[in-house]
DNA sequence: GTAATGTCTCTAGTGACTAGAGGTTCAAGA
DNA sequence: TCTTGAACCTCTAGTCACTAGAGACATTAC
């Protein structure tokens, strides 16, 4: 059994949030010594462990809650799982689409001012206020 | 002049947020009606065009008022508004890596499951289980 | 004149944490 | 055994960029 910030430390989640997730009911409530600090065994550092990877691929808390549930009911998991992991690579590809756009368009922008110095009409504000300037829309 | 529902209707900008931008000092104190009601003009809804330009361009509160400073002291602007605009530009490519890093990953897992139907042992839960099994970081 | 719609301010909620106050517990060394 | 200092506890409030709702007042169309 370890403390808090022993499972903070081997999982690379601050302590705060560790607290956050249990309140949010990813954790469940953590066993307590005797002066009621939160103690955790192996099981609650691969739940934590899980909880980190998914948040890094972007997967929302209720996301995580959902995966979670179905972790425990292993006779429907699979596909529902595999749904849910679905969505959020659709949701990454029109995020990085919608990037893409932007990042054509702030090139631009930002490229239209180099080499010329200060000038009295900035291609930057210029862009910013007249959208017509734009390639395409965003 | 024209009410605040008409700024909103041609800026496409919602009305709680028009407010929400001169409480924050991006939109200058609106002109009122005898009634107390907001009543914009030309200047007005260029300045909210330009903002929402920026949004959408993700460029934050905080970076859309220095641009704004910046317009209204044109001797000194052209530089850190580009400046302004190129680091908006490399935040937009780190998160676009970033990205790609996940959707590649995320493919990999939900591809994972596809046309073997429910098994026991769910690919996506041991994915997100086991960072050992991501081909790299993230 | 009346009814419907628009607008006002104010407060509180969103998601996923983060920061701080003020108090308690633990572990290590003397 | 005692002491010290780090770690821990709960609770409240703040972050960002809005969004939602309540209850009251203004405007507009008929």
């Amino acid at each position: 059994m370890f403390s808090i910030g022993e499972l903070s430390k081997r999982t690379k989640v601050k302590v705060p949030t560790i607290r956050y997730y249990e309140e949010m009911g990813l954790l469940p409530e953590a066993e307590r010594s005797s002066g009621n600090q939160r103690r955790y065994d192996q099981a609650g550092l691969e739940r934590l462990s899980f909880i980190r990877h998914a948040r890094d691929l972007g997967f929302s808390i209720e996301a995580i809650s959902s995966l979670i549930e179905l972790q425990e009911h292993p006779d429907r998991s699979c596909e529902a799982a595999t749904d849910i992991a679905t969505s959020q690579l659709e949701e990454v590809r029109t995020k990085i689409k919608r990037l893409r756009t932007l990042e054509k368009e702030l090139n631009r922008i930002s490229k239209g001012c180099n080499g010329k110095g200060v000038s009295e009409d900035c291609y930057v504000l210029a862009s910013l206020a007249d959208h017509g300037l734009c390639d395409r829309d965003h």
